[in-house]
DNA sequence: TTTGATGTAATGCGGTGCTTGACAAGGTAA
DNA sequence: TTACCTTGTCAAGCACCGCATTACATCAAA
């Protein structure tokens, strides 16, 4: 027990949809307000709770100096999101794959 | 003990740094082997190799089946160094720096 | 109904990862 | 020395993506 073992075939969480569905309606704040703190544009902030971009370096510590947690939690939620998708196309594509040392 | 405690002000080892020193003298074989391995170009294993580009999701699963660890161990690396490069600049230009919640 | 918040589309800009092709420089073996 | 192999590097081109701005449509609350 402890560490969250999950099923590594599940597509990870998106890092926006944390902010969209526990942090922004916790802070109640709206959308705009909350891209104006970080720095960036409503349409920034709306794509990423939608799940249409992605949580960049930048981003993971503008989000953090605004709502908490570290940049690192931030990144690696992506970090996993990007990884699986790799995985995937991996899986679903072989010839892309790379080739294991003998 | 245990973990790792840095300073937050060195910049984080980029992970074609960790490549070049210590996996591809230890695996004895050409660059040029290990990008067809991979499955990229020669060039994108040079530049990757003297830190001109990025360790990518991609790249870090590509790693991992070649010379093992896992994708997560080598995009870390990355990930700190993106981490520690926008807080810099954050550092050196406060005016483009977020603005924490009140 | 009017206003504010949100979703969404279009356009443009800049950055970057990756490719192929080419050439120069260095080391090593014949 | 000569010939080859490895590596560094540059150039051109392609594709993708993050972000800004502008604009328009929708929807809910005052």
């Amino acid at each position: 027990m402890g560490v969250s073992k999950r099923n590594p075939d599940r597509r990870p969480t998106h890092p926006g949809a944390v902010i969209r569905e526990d942090i922004l309606p916790e802070l109640g704040i709206t959308q705009a307000e909350f891209a104006s703190h970080l720095g960036v544009s409503r349409l920034t902030v709306s794509d990423l709770l939608h799940e249409k971009r992605s949580m960049t370096a930048e981003m993971a510590v503008r989000v953090s100096t605004v709502v908490g947690g570290s940049p690192e939690s931030w990144l690696r939620m992506q970090e996993a999101l990007d990884i699986w998708a790799v995985e995937m196309k991996f899986k679903e594509q072989p010839e892309l794959a790379p080739t294991a040392l003998v």
